[in-house]
DNA sequence: CCAAGCACCTGACGGC
DNA sequence: TGCCGTCAGGTGCTTG
């Protein structure tokens, strides 16, 4: 579900409201196809305090006491909310009570999400880290240009994988290539080194923005109060196939790119193979 | 190594 | 009302 501006803010929120905290007790657990078993898992949550929550990619990650991390991966449809005292619900993957009575709860529907812990060390060791691109707020738009422009692939393919750079994902990369004005079908090889510096560029702004907003909430979304995001209401294109084009009011068309929906403008973002 | 396509899962929505 | 196809914010695996 979320991308880089979604889990940032649900990271920024728990970080101020989980300080210090310590978990209490494990009220619920559906932990089948999660990558770690019950057993083995919930053991080490009691009794552990949270010292800080951050993001890295698109992985929201728990530093608890005792060197312990906690990676939670919310996919498609994941969510991690914070609030008050509650019974689990449908689709609640964990539920930890907290020492304040407040609860903890991780949260998803379709599954794909799960939760990785890490003793001290052992997170640099993570494959999946390892894998992992630049991040695209931490990187000069120069830099990321260089990952693509020497490359055969589809840019908006290219946006998407996580070893040019993390955090992108359907949405963002859309947005991105809109506002560079190059269509998602175009060849990385094809894009002159410019033209790829600018698209970077404008997608340091669309993710900063979409962060200053709360991020985008299409139908699952939540931050860690539990609140929706606003930055959905500022989507040029994605989500509005045949809708007029906020800049030239063509009719905005659609494609499928590595088997993931594409929607952009065909007077202002033109093909160029 | 790179590019592309499908698999994983549940639910919402539109057409008949 | 119900059945069926399609779609959904991501990534991993397999195939050329």
């Amino acid at each position: 579900m979320p991308e880089l501006p979604e889990v940032e803010v649900i990271a920024r929120g728990l970080h101020r409201s989980l300080m210090g905290r310590r978990i209490e007790s494990v009220e619920h657990t559906d932990l089948t196809r999660l990558s770690e078993g019950a057993d083995t898992l919930l053991p080490k949550l009691l009794g552990r305090s949270v010292e800080r929550v951050y993001r890295r990619a698109k992985v929201l990650l728990m530093q608890l006491d005792e060197g312990l991390v906690l990676a939670f991966h919310l996919k498609m449809t994941g969510r991690v909310v914070h609030g008050g005292a509650r019974g689990s619900e449908k689709h609640d993957r964990l539920l930890l009570k907290l020492d304040d009575g407040s609860m903890l709860s991780f949260s998803d529907m379709r599954k794909f999400g799960y939760i990785k812990s890490f003793g001290p060390g052992e997170l640099e060791q993570w494959d999946f880290l390892k894998r992992c691109g630049p991040e695209p707020l931490e990187t000069s738009a120069k830099d990321l240009a260089r990952q693509v422009v020497k490359r055969k692939g589809r840019i908006k393919s290219l946006l998407l994988d996580q070893k040019v750079v993390v955090g992108v994902g359907n949405i963002y990369a859309d947005e991105a290539l809109f506002r560079a004005g190059i269509h998602p079908e175009t060849r990385g090889i094809r894009i002159s080194d410019v033209r790829a510096a600018k698209l970077f560029s404008e997608l340091q702004g669309v993710l900063r923005q979409a962060i200053s907003e709360n991020g985008s909430s299409i139908r699952n979304y939540v931050n860690a109060d539990g609140d929706a995001g606003a930055f959905q209401n500022n989507f040029n294109v994605y989500g509005r196939k045949g809708k007029e084009c906020r800049a030239c009011q063509s009719l905005l068309d659609a494609v499928k790119v590595g088997g993931r929906t594409s929607t952009f403008c065909p007077k202002c973002q033109l093909k160029q193979c």
